[in-house]
DNA sequence: GCGTATTTCTTCTGTTATTCAGAAATAATA
DNA sequence: TATTATTTCTGAATAACAGAAGAAATACGC
């Protein structure tokens, strides 16, 4: 069980966050709101797919939409797999601020 | 200003942790112990030296050590920039966090 | 109603950057 | 000259980037 890569996480917590509308164009939409970064398709859907893969989400294909356009949209959900890697990231970063005084106050939780 | 990547993030932690005695092999050895996981030489002298041009972080040699063996020793320590850079990161996963149940108890600070 | 335009979303192609594994080189003391 | 601690290097695998192309649905003109 290796640890997440920051895009990774980043993409498990807008998927979390998105809720029931979490699906690629969403995710890097959100992910290029918050980080104020360009996010390119690939760098969303690739370690979307990895998620999968590993079980940190389930993706179902939703059905049409009624919108003008539309292609099926593929909405991911987040695991207990993937709320456990998310926990052993804060467990890694929560351990390496034990102590660090530049890090106890003013830094946002 | 581009976001720090999961390595980068965790060396600075860890530089900051080791205060005094931030060098390659000592971030490297604290990586190892505290994530679980094997980091090779490359994976923390080049994400190293990338902080260091990028000014997160600053390089200084040591003098020679007194024990048997030793070539000097290059401590880091994480500059002003470098603690914005960790802030962000921190502002970033903090927004995404918001509204989330899942990560709300139980998500170790 | 049929064909075509339009829209939304995902997949693909090629390139660059980062990480990985560990051997080799370097620089000090014994 | 042997030994030890540290850094650098080499080659390979993995991940991220940029954006064009493709696919799948609805809407429009006639």
């Amino acid at each position: 069980m290796t640890l997440l890569r920051r895009t990774e996480e980043l993409i498990l917590l807008a998927v979390l966050q998105l809720h029931e509308n979490a699906y690629g164009v969403t995710i890097r939409r959100h992910l290029m709101e918050i980080t104020g970064e360009h996010f390119s398709f690939a760098s969303v859907y690739v370690p979307l797919d990895r998620l999968a893969e590993r079980g940190y989400v389930t993706a179902i294909d939703g059905p049409p939409t009624k919108e003008r356009g539309g292609r099926r949209r593929r909405f991911y959900r987040v695991t207990q797999a993937g709320l456990t890697a998310l926990t052993e990231m804060e467990r890694v970063r929560s351990a390496l601020r034990q102590g660090v005084p530049q890090l106890a106050f003013g830094y946002p939780l």
